[in-house]
DNA sequence: CTGTTAGCGCTTTCAC
DNA sequence: GTGAAAGCGCTAACAG
C-alpha cells in the first residue's frame, strides 16, 4: 500500500503538521526538522494523494487548457509544452475544450470547474479573448494565463511580435523585388490576425507601396478558405506577384489554387504563410514562413499561471522570439 | 456555495445514501425515491465532488491516454473523441505522455497514478505492444482499452482490417494497371504496419505479381525517411510505376523526392499512403489514401474501457471499417 | 429497500 | 516552532 503522511511523521518522528508545512513549503520549521521530512519521504517514496489534498486543501494542483477550436497542430505544440511545466511543478493538465457542439461555453468551463476545481486557466486564441469565458473566469476569480491575447494590457501569458515578424517577412518580398503583394487575412475573432493584418499594411508603407484593397481578401485559417482565397486573387485583372496568408493552411491552399490552374510555385507567383506547421515543410515547394515558438509559448504560459497562483500579484505577459523563414515558395517575380 | 449531498438529501427527504445509491445506479432503490432524487439534484444544481469521491471511493472517474510519440495528428483524433465519449459518461481523461525525455516508461506512469489514479487507461501505438507498459498495467490490475495491438487475442479496445484496407487498395493500382508497385514499411514497433506489409504481400500474390525485395524499403513513419525511401526506390534500375507508403507522411515524403528529380506525380510515379491526415487532402497532387475513422476509434475504445470498469469481464474487441480514397495522385502509368 | 456510522488522507484551525 | 483535534464531501460497511 501507498505511505501516508501519517506513516512520514511517524518515521521522522514529527507531527502529521509538520510533514505538511515542509511539502508545502510554508515557513515556521527549523531546519533540521525539514531534513528529516523529506529524508522520511524520499525513504519511503512517499506521494501525496491529490484527492485529499484537493479535498482537504483549497488547491486541486490543476491547470486546465481551455480551448475552442484552434487548428490542431497548434493545440498540440500548446499542449505538449503545457505538460512540460506541469511536471516539472508537480501540477496536472485537464483539458477543457468548450462550446463544442452546443456553444455553451460558460456552461462547459463550468463542467470542467466542478469536476476538478483547477487552480487556474491557460486560454489560447481564439477564445483568449472571448468575453463570456473571461466574464466567467473574473467572476470566479479564476487566475489564468492568455496567449497572443488582443488586448495584452493588464494581462499575464506570452506573446510575440507578430507584427514585426510579418514587417520582417515582408521586406524579404519587397527585396526579392515583389511589388504586388496580396495579403489573405485571418479570422478577426482571432487576435494574432490584426497584428499580422498590421504588419502588412505598415511594411507596405515602410516600402513606399499603394494600400489596394483589392489585393486583401478575408479567410478563415482554413485550407479549403485558402483555395477559395487563392482563386479570387488568382483571377484578378492584375494579379498579385506574391501572396501572403496570414497561415499556414491558407497558404497551402493558394498553392493548391495555383496548381490547378497551371501556375508553378514560386515562378510564376510566390506564397508564404505564418505559423511554421509541419504543413509548410511537407508541401511542395516548401513555404517561406515566421515560426513561433509554439510549444515554448505553451510552456511559458503556464509558468506565468503557477506564478500567479502561488501569489496574487506575481506572473507577466513575457514575449518570445519568432524567426523568418525563407524557403522555396518564395522568389523574384517573373517579370524582373 | 455549491450544494452538497447532504443537501440534496435534506431537499429529497431521504439519507445521504440514498442519494449516494441514486448517483452510482446501485440497485435497492425504488422508483419513487429515485424520482424524488433526481428531481433534488435538478433543482440544487448539485454536481457531486470529484476529490470526496475517489478519496472515499475506490474510482476516481478518469481514465488515462498513455501514448508514446505517435504522429500529433493521430493522437489529436484519438483525444477527441475520447473526449467525447468520457464527457458522456461523467469521466474525464488525462493525459499521460510516457517516456518522453528519459525513457522511463513504467515511472511515468507510477507517477500519473500516483496523482490521477486513473480507474482505466487507453493505450495507442506503437505503446499499445509495448510490454513495460503492459506489465504495469498488468501488475497494479488496471484496466485497459487498446487501439490497434499487434495481439488483440483476449485484450478488448479497437481496431480496423488494416490487411483488408490495403488489399483494396493495392487492387486499385493494379486495376489502373500496374505491375511494379513498391511499399515503403513503417517502424515494425507499430502493429499495424505488420497488417499492411502483409496486406501488401497478399495483394501481390491475389494478382499474380512476383514479391520483389528491391521494392519493400524500410521506412519510419516519418515525412524525412519518406525522401530517403522515396529517394531510394526511384534511383532502381527499373523503378516502380507506383509507391504505396504505410503512411500519409512518408507519402508526402515520396511526393517530395519526385518533384525534386522533376517527375510529375501522378504522370511520372503514382504514389498512395495511409491514414488519411489533413496533409493526405492538402498536398498537391491530393493522396490516394485509406481514411480510419480515428476519433471514432478514440471513443469506441472509450467505451469499451468504460464497460469493463464497470464490469470486470464487460468489453471486447470492436472492427471498424475503412474507406479507400482514390484520389489524384494515382492514376495509370505511363508506359500503358 | 433504507438509514447510521465511521472513515478515505490531507489541511486547517487553534492551542501550546 | 510545533502538535492535537476537527473536518473537507463522499462512500463502505453494517444495521435495521
Amino acid at each position: 500500500m501507498r505511505s501516508r503522511i501519517e506513516d512520514v511523521a511517524a518515521a521522522a518522528g514529527v507531527s502529521m503538521k509538520t510533514v505538511s508545512r515542509v511539502l508545502n513549503n510554508e515557513p515556521n520549521v527549523r531546519d533540521e526538522m525539514r531534513q528529516r521530512v523529506m529524508a522520511a519521504v524520499e525513504k519511503l517514496q512517499y506521494r501525496p494523494n491529490l484527492s485529499a489534498r484537493s479535498l482537504a486543501g483549497q488547491r486541486s494542483y490543476v491547470v486546465a487548457l481551455v480551448y475552442n477550436n484552434p487548428s490542431r497542430n497548434y493545440l498540440m505544440e500548446i499542449q505538449s509544452g503545457m505538460l512540460d511545466a506541469c511536471r516539472d511543478h508537480h501540477y496536472n493538465l485537464v483539458l477543457a475544450p468548450v462550446g463544442s457542439p452546443k456553444q455553451r461555453k460558460a456552461e462547459d468551463l463550468k463542467v470542467v470547474f466542478e469536476h476538478f476545481a483547477p487552480d487556474g486557466v491557460v486560454l489560447i486564441p481564439p477564445l483568449t479573448d472571448d468575453p463570456a469565458v473571461l466574464e466567467f473566469l473574473e467572476q470566479h476569480e479564476v487566475p489564468y494565463a492568455s496567449i497572443a491575447p488582443k488586448h495584452p494590457e493588464g494581462r499575464i501569458g506570452v506573446m510575440m511580435d507578430e507584427t514585426a515578424a510579418v514587417l520582417e517577412l515582408m521586406a524579404g518580398l519587397v527585396a526579392q523585388g515583389h511589388r504586388r503583394i496580396a495579403h489573405i487575412k485571418g479570422p478577426p475573432a482571432h487576435g494574432a490576425c490584426q497584428w499580422r493584418y498590421k504588419g502588412y499594411r505598415d511594411a507596405l508603407k515602410k516600402a513606399g507601396l499603394e494600400y489596394d484593397a483589392d489585393l486583401v481578401v478575408q479567410g478563415a485559417f482554413s485550407f479549403e478558405s485558402g483555395i477559395a482565397a487563392g482563386d479570387a486573387l488568382l483571377d484578378l485583372k492584375q494579379p498579385p506577384t506574391a501572396i501572403f496568408a496570414a497561415n499556414d493552411d491558407m497558404a497551402a491552399g493558394v498553392i493548391r489554387a495555383a496548381c490547378e490552374r497551371g501556375l508553378a510555385v514560386p515562378r510564376d507567383i510566390s506564397v508564404c504563410g505564418f505559423d511554421d506547421t509541419p504543413i509548410a515543410r511537407h508541401i511542395y515547394p516548401a513555404l517561406t514562413t515566421v515560426r513561433q515558438p509554439t510549444s515554448e509559448m505553451g510552456k511559458l504560459a503556464t509558468l506565468q499561471l503557477l506564478a500567479r497562483i502561488r501569489t496574487a500579484d506575481a506572473g507577466s505577459m513575457v514575449h518570445v522570439e519568432h524567426e523568418v523563414l525563407f524557403r522555396e515558395s518564395t522568389q523574384a517575380p517573373k517579370g524582373r
